[in-house]
RNA sequence: GCGCCCGUAGCUCAGCGGAUAGAGCAUCGGUCUUCGGAACCGAGGGUCGCAGGUUCAAAUCCUGUCGGGCGCGCCA
């Protein structure tokens, strides 16, 4: 439980022994709302019930507030309660159990920020799921961001996670590809040869067929067309799919499993999730084609499962992956990170599970929009098909992996950013990422230097820490787990780059105004007590940057 | 035309229906004999696109409107 759970319980117990008395009428309540006020004046927690309650109960907001403060007992972490126009109800924490928090931190280490929201429950978290058509570019380095953070907070937060990259191994664009590297690679043998009008023009094609070529010389071209074609794009479409993998990896996001499409019609997943429909009745047949009946769902139009050419759609094997998910591997929650070229198709899909029978609140469908890229004032259009731009790789090598997953995790997923990689260049000294860097860093160094001056901290007594520098920095330090479960409960990552500088900022005050390690013999006790802030700082700050997936450096 | 997203400081962006709307960068001004100055402290800078509405309380919710992005296929 967390401190905010405790000041919500206290407020909450508060009111129910103040109805049960009689001393505040009955109304209903949905739930205490607990903030963080901005002014500290204010204390650690505000609550605005007395603000809510004012109506339902016909009392002024400020007499219920005292109403309530006075049946609110100061026990543990609370040291004062008051009421506060225009009716709220302040709570602030005692100094003494803040300083305690120090050894309790410690003691927690590395997992250090764990809540129990998830409860052990099975969440899915499917994302990137490019087709392996072309190399990543930069909007998908923004999702494999969002959605490896999310995975991250979600097992901080309880969760049973899988991560998943699900990928397109039949079809029309696979058939494309194969056709457009079969042509790039006889003209790599000089032969005369046209790539498709819809073709992959890009010249990592071209590299392909050469590498292929290299390999395995002029086999295919001794091959009948069609299964020349069909060869060398087997092969081809491994090899993009490995240079995929490398491409996450670079960006340090690993998946659980990568999902093939072919094999949910391989493995009669796709006709066993056509049967469940058509059983439900969410299935009809006209025109040669089997349709979605999405608009008895209030959809606008139907969709096509089967074409009339008997090849099943994209949106058919889509529906068959979330039968797999729900129904076949029974995951307690999907989610899907998509971007905002896919937001046309939520409803639909959101359709599509309560129509398989499952309740649609158990799918979230993410969606982040674009990346606008920048190369100072050059904006950089991003598209796979009329060639390379800029890959995922080629920001990773010139940004850096911290900085990319830093700036991309640090905007929601529904602002349409915009990334100059001159600037995240130029500035990269004033980069927020080093600066939450460096402070790890500097934390070590203080740990250092206590070592070699062989100071041992382990019975250092943490009451001694009362500057308000310190109290400033564990206040900080103890929001961790509150933020963990807010992010997992809204599915929003992106607070963690900004909880991240907070904390190095609480840090950098803290080390500017208070000396950690004194050569003063008089000073010995506080430089222990010092020395275990640091410490417990060193843990919250390095599971807030491993809760990113970046690198919590010993030195820069 | 319809759907989704965005519009907050010069720039890039946070902001859970609540108290005086914040951060970084940029600009200006301070701090330094000792633990890492990649630091700290301070200042200026805002009709939260605009107009209505709901509410004790709106940047936040609703409606309309303007501007921008993305979709609207028997493509994925």
């Amino acid at each position: 439980m967390t401190v905010k759970d405790d000041v919500a319980r206290l407020v909450g117990d508060a009111l129910e022994e103040a109805q049960r008395t009689g001393a505040l009428p009955a109304a209903a309540v949905e739930g205490v709302p607990i903030e963080r006020p901005q002014n500290p004046e204010h204390g650690d927690y505000a609550c605005s019930l007395p603000l809510k309650l004012a109506k339902p109960m016909r009392m002024s907001p400020m007499a219920i507030g005292e109403k309530l403060v006075a049946l609110m007992p100061l026990r543990g972490p609370f040291d004062a309660v008051q009421v506060a126009p225009p009716g709220f109800i302040n709570v602030r924490l005692s100094e003494a159990w803040l300083t305690q928090q120090v050894d309790l931190i410690r003691q927690e280490g590395p997992a250090y920020g764990a809540v129990h929201v998830g409860d052990g429950r099975r969440v899915q978290v499917e994302f990137v799921s490019v087709n392996p058509t072309g190399p990543l570019h930069v909007a998908h380095a923004r999702g494999a961001v969002i959605g490896s953070a999310l995975a991250s907070v979600l097992e901080a937060a309880g969760y049973d996670v899988q991560r998943e990259y699900y990928f397109n191994d039949a079809g029309n664009q696979i058939d494309q590809f194969n056709r457009s590297l079969y042509a790039r690679y006889l003209q790599h043998f000089g032969r005369e040869a046209e790539l498709p009008p819809d073709g992959y023009m890009g010249d990592y094609m071209v590299d392909l067929a050469r590498e292929l070529a290299a390999e395995h010389g002029e086999r295919f071209l001794e091959m009948p067309a069609e299964a020349g074609t069909a060869e060398l794009g087997r092969l081809g479409l491994a090899r993009m799919l490995a240079a995929i993998k490398a491409d996450v990896q670079l960006l340090r996001v690993h998946f659980d499993l990568w999902f093939s499409e072919r094999s949910l019609i391989d493995e009669g997943q796709l006709d066993r999730a056509m049967g469940l429909l058509r059983e439900r009745d969410y299935v009809e047949e006209r025109e040669g084609a089997v349709w979605f009946k999405s608009t008895s769902l209030g959809e606008e139009q139907d969709k096509v499962l089967v074409r009339s050419s008997g090849v099943p759609t994209y949106f058919a094997t889509d529906v068959a992956y979330h039968y797999n998910k729900f129904i076949e591997r029974g995951f307690d929650e999907v989610i899907d990170v998509w971007g905002a070229d896919h937001q046309g198709h939520v409803s639909q899909m959101k359709q599509v599970v309560g129509a398989l029978g499952i309740p649609s609140e158990r799918l979230t469908l993410i969606v982040h929009q674009m990346v606008t890229l920048k190369r100072g004032d050059q904006v950089v259009r991003l598209s796979k098909r009329s060639g390379d731009l800029i890959t995922l790789r080629e920001l990773v090598e010139e940004v850096g992996t911290d900085a990319c997953r830093y700036f991309f995790l640090a905007r929601s997923p529904e602002s349409h950013m915009e990334f100059d990689i001159e600037l995240a260049k130029e500035q990269s000294a004033d980069n927020p990422v080093y600066y939450v860097q460096y402070a790890h860093a500097r934390i070590v160094s203080i740990i250092r230097l206590a070592d070699e001056r062989g100071i041992d901290f382990a019975e250092g007594d943490v009451s001694l820490l009362t500057h308000p520098a310190e109290l400033a920095l564990i206040r900080k330090m103890l929001l961790l787990p509150e933020l963990v479960e807010m992010m997992a409960r809204s599915l929003e990552p992106h607070h963690l780059p900004h909880y991240a500088a907070e904390l190095a900022t609480a840090f950098h005050t803290f080390y500017q105004q208070c000396r950690v390690v004194s050569s003063d013999p008089e000073d010995a006790a506080i430089t222990r007590a010092r020395l275990k802030l640091v410490d417990a700082a060193r843990t919250v700050l390095a599971r807030s940057l491993s809760l990113m997936s970046m690198d919590a450096p010993d030195q820069m």
